[in-house]
RNA sequence: GCCCCGUUCGUCUAGCGGCCUAGGACGCCACCCUCUCAAGGUGGUAGCACGGGUUCAAAUCCCGUACGGGGUACCA
């Protein structure tokens, strides 16, 4: 389907970093451009001059790109159309249908004056006994009635527009046919569609996505929620994940497939489909699709993707991270992580000079396990002049084990590595070296001894 | 308070009047695999908020109730 007639647009304010709610806005324009093949534009909603600020700017530019989703216009500022802005605003002034406002003790006062004045703010001049009514992509019909609508700000006394009226002129501007954003402009697109008709222009097709929200059923917060894209970025979750996930939250395909590249999302994705109640944003769920994500990279990208959470580990030395090594295993860290920043431990055995048995596993694994001591005894004795490979080493242990008729596997475990669980342990064993492994093997008997 | 929107398993969703004894996914549970932890495989658990209509037939349409959410700023 191609339609390049159809223009949507993402119009964050500046504020200096990506929200996943916004994100999600972001993520369903463009997946609704591409599908259709319109045109996805890049509007930054900076009428606030004071936080006019560059370089927060470019933040969220960076956080839409590395998820993958581009533009095709922009970015463009509303602060630059100040002027046409204040147009509409002396025109709506002059023509009556706004008025100058004070604040006065809490109170708006009318000040009269068919002209701006600098240091007082316009209010629009709501018509009354009208109904405003649209059709909502995603909710069919709503309505209002103007005359539950108060008297707004159009201006503000300090030179600026408001969201309201600057939004109103961009979109009929810029040509905007789709206005998609989350549920809680809702109520504000009756007074955004009055100015509209003020200016003369056609208004978008609305479609109000529903709203992400936490476990308390509240929409997603920057104080108690997990909300920055970034933050995501840098706890190791893939971008194609990310993407992946959210559009699944107020959309689903009808053919059950979930996990899926983002251009058949684009083909199967159908803005009139998108429900209407609000959807909470589970990190389990998410989780499992990075998981995901994470086991289907290729060897290569997985490596090259998780060198870098094991460089900047400060148990070690950047330039201890073996990247030989961590291919050599990567496979078997691949199944068994979430995220990226889970890599390093299961790889710190490896790269640490010494380890620390946790509490946990000294435990379970050394005190509580059957003959510990002897099995760590037997095992130091066979390792000490066996042949330094993969499949002999496994036999030795095991052997040690049949031995003494119990399980010989985690107690070893344990002594080399600390840890309950992990990767597969001998062929990283060989390359962990004879003399190191006996080393900890005895460290391990020693403090089993001591505790008991 | 007023206005608006919403309500399918715990969660995300499929369903757009008969194919529904409501499907999938996450989670959870069990089993298989396995001398680790996972991954994987198999099976299971659990839902149409409630009450009225309309219809031969309703999760699907209408009305009401309850509950939830959003808005009500010189923030967007």
């Amino acid at each position: 389907m191609t339609n390049p007639d159809i223009r949507c647009r993402f119009a964050p304010s500046p504020t200096g970093y990506l929200h996943v709610g916004s994100a999600r806005t972001a993520l369903f324009n463009w997946l609704f451009a591409r599908s259709v093949g319109g045109t996805f534009v890049l509007r930054i909603e900076d009428t606030d001059g004071d936080r006019n600020r560059p370089e927060l700017i470019d933040v969220i530019f960076d956080e839409l790109r590395w998820l993958g989703i581009d533009w095709d216009e922009g970015p463009s500022f509303q602060s630059e159309s100040r002027d046409r802005h204040r147009q509409v605003v002396s025109d709506l002034l002059a023509s009556g249908n706004a008025y100058l406002s004070e604040r006065v003790d809490e109170q708006n006062t009318v000040v009269d004056g068919a002209e701006l004045v600098d240091g007082l703010a316009v209010r629009y001049r709501v018509p009354s006994d009208r109904q405003v009514v649209f059709t909502d992509a995603v909710r069919g019909d709503v309505s209002f009635e103007t005359n539950d609508l108060e008297d707004f700000v159009i201006w503000r006394s300090n030179g600026t527009p408001t969201f309201l009226l600057a939004n109103a002129v961009d979109d009929a501007d810029m040509g905007i046919t789709h206005a998609i954003r989350g549920e809680d402009l809702l109520s504000t697109t009756p007074k955004v569609q009055l100015l509209m008709e003020e200016i003369g222009a056609t208004p978008p097709i609305y479609a109000h996505l529903p709203l992400l929200v936490n476990e308390q059923r509240k929409k997603l917060s920057k104080r108690r929620d997990d909300v920055s894209i970034a933050d995501y970025r840098t706890r190791g979750y893939l971008p194609e994940a990310m993407v992946n996930y959210l559009a699944l939250l107020g959309w689903g395909p009808d053919d059950d497939i979930e996990i899926r590249p983002v251009t058949e999302i684009i083909d199967k994705f159908d803005l009139g489909r998108v429900n209407k109640a609000a959807a909470f944003f589970d990190l389990k769920k998410l989780d499992h699709f990075n998981s995901t994500y994470i086991q289907n990279l290729a060897t290569s990208d997985f490596v090259e993707q998780a060198v870098p959470y094991l460089r900047s580990d400060e148990r070690w030395a950047p330039d201890a991270v073996d990247v030989a090594l961590v291919t050599e295993f990567a496979g078997d860290v691949q199944q068994r992580v979430a995220t990226l920043s889970e890599v390093p431990q299961w790889y710190d055995w490896l790269f640490l000079d010494t380890i620390e048995i946790e509490e946990k596993a000294m435990n379970k694994g050394l005190r509580k396990a059957k003959q510990a001591d002897e099995v760590l005894d037997g095992v130091v004795a066979a390792f000490a002049d066996c042949v330094w490979e993969e499949d002999v080493l496994n036999e030795t242990v095991r052997a040690v084990g049949d031995t003494l008729g119990v399980k010989s596997a985690v107690p070893v475990r344990v002594a080399v590595t600390g840890k309950m669980g992990g990767i597969p342990l001998y062929g990283p064993l060989v390359r962990l070296g004879r003399e190191k492994t006996i080393e900890r093997l005895r460290n391990a008997r020693g403090q089993l001894e001591r505790s008991e």
